[in-house]
DNA sequence: CTCTAACAATACGTTTCCGTATGGATCAAT
DNA sequence: ATTGATCCATACGGAAACGTATTGTTAGAG
């Protein structure tokens, strides 16, 4: 009863992004159940007649707003950092402006908790590979091996996804203005080597190697 | 109906915590609206008449939940750990340990997952405040500021929560093995700065201080 | 043995949501 | 102006889950 395949290809159902774009919201306010499709409907001053014309049912419309989510991601995060700036710069960039935006990283954080369901799971990898092979990318033209260069990647996108966590969880935890930035400072210094002077194994045994302080 | 207040209070009702922990099961598998009554009961073999006896409703299960989940977070976790190494040991032990434990990862991360929710809110500030404290008194002991313990308590945390969620997300971009083990090692090494030379504000300016790659 | 507290089963009413069916509106093109 | 495509409203049936009421069943105290 819908789905016509006329002539007007062009016109593109103008409010279909519209419901993709209140189910994205709706996912950062309650999780994924939280798109429901009467409660959008409520939410957008229409009524389910509305909806089931535009979709097929409620897992297209998830389907849509991943798909928006993962385009928001991958061009207007990455794709905006200009790729001729150096590596060094560029993984700064990335991690101050990651962890700037706010909203982002609340719904990162929802979309990802609705693991287990595989569509999701399948663009929650895509998102996240794609972010880490930037991070790898940038740590190799710093100078890396290809192995020291991925572990350096998922190291920080670990610290900067876990920030993102801390940020939600315990807001009082993470402090503001000033206190901030040395904060952010502290981990990009040290996220970013300084210097590649042994691009092998790391020394074994590290436990061992010194203890100065309360013997 | 229920709650009665009997003298043989010491009975502390034995199935409760059977539903407790079904309750912890489920929101490990499913998330928190994992949580209902009817299909608990159906996976226990027993029925809602059970249920209702014990709770007065589906808010007082996941109350009691929570409260096991903390408990077995701190005691289990933290109290385990000998307080007698020096800071060092701990913080590595902490890390290991808990990067270890599959299980309890994905737990936290489920429940983090259903914030919004007052009562979760709750617990899972207190268990995720009581690790950053305690391992800011590890940072301390090893001869860190008050506020630089901060900043690396809360760096170590959040890459530890990081992992936590690469590994459920993306869990081929986390090597097994040998090559985990070193990123343990870079990840400690890294973590655990080798000396306490300066606590103080690290050189601000960070951005511009070397850049020897790809000029 | 009997009675009562602890525990469980069944049945019911209610809410919320999904999905379908069907009947309008609106607007462009013929 | 009529038609047909597009978009929305109303109404219905059904599933799942919450919570309540009521009636068993069992086990230990007296």
């Amino acid at each position: 009863m819908n789905q016509t395949a006329t002539q007007t290809e062009a016109r593109q159902s103008l409010t279909a992004e519209a419901w993709a774009n209140a189910a994205l919201e709706a996912i950062a306010a309650g999780g994924l159940d939280a798109v429901a499709v009467e409660p959008l409907a409520r939410k957008l001053k229409v009524t389910k007649g509305s909806f089931y014309w535009h979709f097929n049912n409620r897992g297209e419309l998830i389907r849509a707003a991943l798909a928006l989510w993962e385009k928001s991601e991958t061009v207007d995060i990455l794709a905006r950092i200009e790729p001729t700036q150096d590596p060094y710069e560029r993984i700064v960039t990335v991690f101050k402006q990651a962890n700037a935006s706010y909203r982002a990283g609340r719904l990162y954080l929802a979309i990802a908790s609705g693991e287990d369901h595989p569509v999701i799971s399948e663009y929650v990898r895509r998102v996240s590979e794609s972010r880490m092979t930037y991070l790898r990318d940038c740590y190799r033209d710093l100078g890396f091996s290809e192995a020291r260069a991925r572990h350096w990647a998922r190291f920080a996108y670990a610290t900067f996804m876990g920030n993102l966590q801390i940020r939600r969880d315990t807001p009082d935890a993470m402090p503001q203005g000033d206190e901030f930035n040395e904060y952010l400072r502290l981990m990009i210094t040290t996220l970013i080597p300084r210097e590649v002077v042994d691009d092998s194994v790391p020394p074994s045994r590290v436990v061992q190697m010194r203890r100065k302080v309360k013997p």
